[in-house]
DNA sequence: CATTACATGTAAGACGTTACATGATTAT
DNA sequence: ATAATCATGTAACGTCTTACATGTAATG
């Protein structure tokens, strides 16, 4: 149920409308947090329903008119208990592992393309985190004293190069073994 | 759907019946699929209802009979055409993440005690996670010439291995990071 | 002329979680 | 006695994905 509450804090960071969000959830938080906007759309209205946000319709000239969403008073409430609630490490869902363990029944070396096109998106993810890194939080443009949001916003982030990383040394240690595999060995 | 492959995966591995996959996704399988018993017994009486799987009656003695499921003839093609799909690397989610940018709008110290949390069952994991290496892939009693099977369940728990040693090293960042937000800076 | 961006939705079905339900055996 | 392990399920509910549906405006 932790959609609410990653739509709760984008809200805080910035109130937007379902279609912002859907776009947010494509980069920023989507690093973390994935949604698609039918998603979205059904949780704001039952999240408005609920009084945890407020909506705005804000007429457009050129665009179809939006509704705009920012998080009212019960919403930060809901949002302060869930972060004082201890949560499950999350479990994992790897299908990429599933279909390594699988190959064994199968041919190991067919996977090498497909590991190569993992390997290939993570590559791109990884550049993409620098590239925001840079922007946001390293480069000249950076904003001199970061405030809290600036510093939890760049730990984040750097949690996800860490990952990027660590996956894209973890698939060429695949890429190793598969190819050792197929060599006879 | 790859809970169906992540099944057959298992049942090649080793035949087994519905609470004996619970177990297994409790472990081995389970660090990179989970699965509750509610579902896995839902799902394989499916995959049998569709030819996927057959099943044997097991009697036992001081215990209840047993179902022991195995892989049928459709059931390997359905894993081998997976197996040549390409997939989508995963997207993410990371509760954990959303609550450290949460945080910038509640009381970012608050968040330690939880990081710590996650620090700790974290380190359980990677210790959990060694000790299956030992015992099965580098300790002396592991088979000398190691299968392509073995191969392959080795690079994957290497994956594990990998990904609790940088998840370890982030949640240190996290924790320098909030004592550094708490200590005013 | 086609595509992308903007903007919001419905519907069906698959998947997942939580709670409930039962019952024998083994270990503390 | 109590709890844990073995063993299999149902029911209710909630979440997520995929496909369908519509329409304007800007960009190439």
């Amino acid at each position: 149920m932790a959609l609410e509450h990653a739509i709760l804090v984008s809200l805080l960071e910035k109130p937007g409308s379902g279609y912002e969000l859907a776009r947010r959830f494509e980069r920023s938080i989507g690093y973390f947090w994935t949604a698609t906007h039918q998603q979205i759309y059904r949780v704001l209205k039952r999240m408005e329903a609920d009084g945890l946000l407020d909506v705005r319709e804000v007429p457009q000239q050129g665009r179809p008119d939006k509704k705009e969403y920012s998080v009212a008073t019960p919403g930060r409430t809901a949002l302060s208990q869930w972060l004082h609630e201890p949560i499950e490490p999350e479990s994992v869902r790897h299908d990429l592992a599933v279909k390594i363990r699988g190959a064994a029944f199968d041919d190991p070396a067919a996977l090498i393309r497909e590991v190569e096109r993992h390997h290939r998106a993570h590559s791109g993810r990884l550049a993409h985190y620098l590239a925001g890194e840079q922007r946001d939080f390293t480069g000249p443009e950076a904003p001199a004293p970061p405030d809290a949001g600036q510093e939890l916003q760049h730990v984040v982030l750097r949690g996800g190069i860490a990952y990027e990383r660590m996956t894209l040394a973890w698939l060429d240690d695949v890429l190793a073994t598969l190819h050792r595999l197929h060599a006879g060995h």
